[in-house]
RNA sequence: GCCCCGUUAGCUCAGCCGGAUAGAGCGCUGGAUUCCUAAUCCAGAGGCCAUAGGUUCAAAUCCUGUACGGGGCACCA
């Protein structure tokens, strides 16, 4: 309706004003939902912006095009109001259409059309060196529901984890679990200071146990007595403790580091699943550095790149890049002194590498934490000869739990952490999922724990699925069938409260375009926990289950609309839409 | 010092690609259930949209400054 409405409007300026000096293809008519209903139901400025270039009077602009504009069925007035505002008044029985629209496409309302374009979301890519904790969570959700609306927006998606399998974490971690693994035969052995301190390697060191038995730990006995020198967090010490390790157990630390990592990228997996999370690419950083007998790495590769296009030089033995010619603060280190390359250098082979996989969009999700890492990246692949602006990132900000209207305090130091495998079990996924998705990315968020898990309209979740579960309820006492609902008559929906449901439920597709298009999956919540209060308004209004059957049909048809909408809505927060609670 | 983000009802927050009288939930006050799920609904009170300028026919919305609050600025990952 509102397209053809604009389109009218735009042939008709065109038709009375477009000539040399003016041309009226540059005016985009825009046309809005009215919020008050003595304005109708659509209106459109039209008429002010053209004030201006015509330099005349907005009103007697508006009234020439009005004079213009020929009514039908569906729009039955149309009026000149205001400041020059052109007001579109419809007939009650054309916001039925919608109804039929929703029935024919069921989950398909909202779709559109697959666009042929190929998009990458990069999201959660936490390191491999424990659990996912409550830090994680809303990224997860963020990414994994972006995702769900970027395909319904018709988008072909990757969801890709990026592992940071490669450098001195993952020493610290092997060494971590040869230590847990040395305590199931020897108690006195200290965990380093600077060592993983987390509970899950204990499990991990056991199922090495199983499979090696004392074997790794009689070998190399005598380490033990160094590590519990350790006395202070020195990170020299630490690095010394790496060397002595690789040194002695050789060959086999590289079993011990492959081991801690399968399992940990095992238990990450488990819990993400479980969270409703599933990537479906998961990419190595350590590949960036293999390389076949004849080619570099795609890391060196990527510096040659840099290099060769004049943005590298060596300073105090270490070799920087020139990202401060791009706007970036300063200059950024890609190989350290010591012959290590930094976590930054992967980090431009890797996002070249994306951009060389032939994606329209590519997209990053990232913790608030990292903005200050854009400029670099975007500069490493302008000087790469890139399209800085094809890669996207959003930003999530970091979420405080509240228990008891308290925030509940935590230090990732020394694994005293709240894992979200904790939360889910505490709040459900669902819960979990919609809290945090629930309020812009950007903003800070307080999570609620009690409120989660309340079971009354103070939880929106609750208030949402319990409006699917009450129509479900009356649609089961109804009997009714589709068929007879489909031949329901539209005109009899015609109580402001019915006008409302079914305008809603037309802006619905408008809604999740706009998501998509923005990235603000909140806007979802938002929508459906308006949509569910409209419904009950309704629902506590008036009679369902009542003689008239085409009247009874007709309601039930527009509760049917109500209904799918909100699942296909809760469908793509990865949240059920329950038939009975 | 530089860079992000925020400031809207007592509280928690929507709205921000400019549109007509600024919204929701909680809390507060008062009401609704012989009936399809009261896990719900209805009504009322409550606002210089931080502040000062600018752009515009029109500003909570766009631009600039200021104040206050949160976060970030490694040869870490």
């Amino acid at each position: 309706m509102k397209e053809e409405i604009q389109k009218s409007l735009q042939d008709i300026i065109s038709g009375l004003y477009d000539n040399p000096e003016l041309n009226t293809d540059l005016y985009v008519v825009h046309i809005q939902d009215n919020k008050d209903k003595e304005h109708g139901d659509l209106a459109s400025n039209i008429a002010l912006v053209l004030s201006k270039p015509l330099k005349k009077n907005p009103k007697e602009i508006a009234n020439e095009i009005i004079e213009q504009f020929s009514l039908d069925a569906n729009i039955i007035k149309v009026e000149v109001a205001g400041p020059g505002f052109i007001n579109f008044f419809l007939s009650k029985s054309s916001h039925g259409e919608v109804l039929k629209k929703i029935s024919s496409e069921k989950k398909n309302y909202g779709k559109v059309q697959p666009i042929n374009k190929k998009v990458l979301i990069e999201y959660v890519s936490s390191n491999p060196t424990g659990p996912l904790h409550i830090g994680h969570g809303r990224g997860a959700v963020f990414g994994s529901v972006l995702s769900k609306l970027l395909k319904e927006a018709g988008f072909e998606v990757d969801e890709e984890y990026y592992v940071n399998d490669f450098g001195r974490q993952m020493n610290i971690l092997s060494v971590s679990l040869w230590i847990r693994y040395a305590q199931l035969f020897d108690s006195q052995v200290k965990m380093l200071k600077n060592g993983y301190q987390g509970e899950y390697l204990i499990d991990i060191a056991k199922k090495l146990k199983k499979i090696k038995s004392d074997e790794f730990y009689i070998a190399n006995k005598n380490i033990s007595k160094l590590i519990n020198s350790d006395q202070e967090e020195d990170e020299v010490f630490t690095d010394h403790v790496i060397e002595i390790f690789k040194s002695q157990l050789s060959k086999d630390f590289n079993f011990l580091r492959d081991f801690a990592l399968e399992e940990i990228i095992d238990l990450i997996k488990r819990d993400l699943l479980d969270f409703g999370v599933n990537h479906n690419k998961w990419f190595s950083e350590s590949s960036l550095y293999q390389n076949d007998k004849e080619t570099e790495s795609r890391v060196e590769k990527a510096i040659q790149g840099l290099k060769s296009n004049g943005f590298v030089y060596e300073k105090d033995n270490a070799i920087w890049f020139k990202s401060s010619d791009f706007g970036d603060d300063k200059d950024r280190v890609l190989k350290r002194g010591n012959g290590d390359y930094t976590y930054f250098a992967s980090d431009v082979a890797y996002h070249l590498d994306k951009y060389d996989r032939g994606y329209d969009r590519v997209i990053n999700i990232w913790g608030s934490d990292h903005h200050g890492y854009i400029p670099r990246v975007k500069a490493a692949m302008e000087a790469n000869n890139r399209d800085k602006d094809k890669l996207e990132v959003v930003f999530i900000q970091f979420a405080n739990l509240i228990r008891e209207g308290k925030k509940i305090t935590m230090s990732t130091r020394s694994g005293e952490f709240i894992t979200l495998k904790e939360l889910i079990e505490e709040v459900s996924t669902e819960a979990a999922r919609f809290f945090y998705i629930n309020r812009k990315a950007d903003q800070h968020l307080d999570f609620d724990l009690d409120l989660a898990k309340e079971q009354s309209k103070d939880n929106p979740l609750y208030y949402i699925q319990y409006a699917h579960a009450r129509i479900c309820s009356v649609l089961r006492k109804s009997k009714a069938k589709d068929s007879e609902l489909d031949n329901s008559d539209l005109a009899l929906l015609d109580s402001d409260r019915e006008v409302e449901i079914q305008k809603m439920l037309q802006q619905y597709p408008t809604l999740i375009e706009k998501a998509a298009l923005s990235s603000e999956p909140h806007l979802i919540c938002y929508y459906l926990k308006d949509l569910a209060s409209s419904f009950h308004s309704y629902y506590n209004s008036e009679k369902f289950l009542v003689e008239d059957e085409m009247l009874m049909n007709s309601r039930l048809f527009l509760l049917s609309g109500v209904k799918q909408v909100i699942h296909n809505g809760l469908s793509i927060l990865g949240i059920n839409a329950p038939q009975e609670m």
